[in-house]
DNA sequence: CTATGGACCTGAATGC
DNA sequence: TGCATTCAGGTCCATA
């Protein structure tokens, strides 16, 4: 489901309900990619502090350890003012609280839950070698630049792996990529340094609507709350082979990079 | 160190 | 209708 948009729409959906709610326990299903790795009862009486988001991850502090989310590729997050309806076969994670439930669904199993206390968070493993944060200052075209020196892999799967710049998924990628004029292909180490300043520009501009849009691109997205994301914010090329670029009219091209769809305008992205 | 391919899972859509 | 195949929003790991 989701990529930055989604999982940031999803926080901000979720924090006024979250923030300040006492933990009561917890309550863990099937395994996950990652599981809690703590006993469920550690978690009760902690009061959840700031809800934030750090690439495609949701932080919950609870002042004594902070609770790590991710939704892999299926998740969602569900938060019920109780009674929360009965669980489904997907229901992975729930956190109960004097508030509510926050619940998370993920069928495919690919998310994360993970209990974290001690040091900084960001040292956490799975925070510890994220790029940069692509809505903050500091995310630029000269960080691209510096970043790509050298790199010889695509520039699609250069910003999908996240190494430079996170949150950036396979459908906001495309779209990004299409925005800034790029071809897909191009070495990441190849790009200029205007270039770089244009695909920064892209990325910050693309995320950043869809944010606005609710989570877009996805048909099936809705928030934490329950509200759906605004489907006409529909994407300019992902999705779209052999329709006409809204551009120029030519068709819209499907390539796979690295076991993953890329859609692209041959005409107006070049290398 | 970089780049690549497979693995992890299940459900929906497509094709015969 | 039924069955097989392909594809899906994300990472993590082994290998070369």
């Amino acid at each position: 489901m989701p990529e930055l948009p989604e999982v940031e729409v999803t926080r901000r959906s979720l924090a006024p309900a979250l923030s300040g709610a006492t933990i009561r326990g917890a309550w863990q299903g099937k395994s996950l990619r990652v599981a809690l790795g703590c006993d469920t009862t550690r978690l009760a009486g902690l009061q959840i502090g700031a809800v934030e988001r750090r690439g495609k991850y949701i932080l919950a502090d609870a002042g004594a350890g902070v609770l790590i989310i991710h939704l892999g590729m299926s998740g969602s997050l569900q938060w019920f003012a109780d009674p929360a309806p009965p669980r489904s076969a997907w229901v992975r994670f729930e956190l109960l609280t004097d508030r509510g439930v926050l619940r998370l669904d993920d069928p495919r199993r690919f998310g994360a839950v993970v209990w974290h206390e001690g040091a900084d968070v960001a040292q956490h493993p799975l925070l510890r070698r994220l790029g940069r944060e692509p809505l903050e200052p500091g995310f630029d075209g000269a960080l691209l630049h510096a970043a790509a020196r050298g790199r010889r892999v695509s520039v699609k799967q250069w910003l999908l792996a996240g190494h430079a710049v996170v949150g950036v998924g396979n459908i906001y990628a495309s779209e990004a990529l299409f925005e800034a004029g790029i071809h897909p292909a191009t070495a990441a180490g190849r790009l200029s340094r205007a270039r770089c300043d244009r695909l920064a520009q892209a990325v910050r501009g693309v995320l950043g609507r869809a944010i606005e849009a609710g989570g877009s691109t996805l048909r099936d997205f809705s928030d934490a709350q329950g509200q759906a994301g605004h489907f006409q914010h529909a994407a300019a090329v992902y999705g779209r082979a052999g329709e006409p670029c809204m551009h120029c009219g030519r068709p819209v091209r499907r390539i796979v990079q690295g076991q993953r769809s890329t859609f692209y305008c041959p005409s107006c992205q070049r290398r």
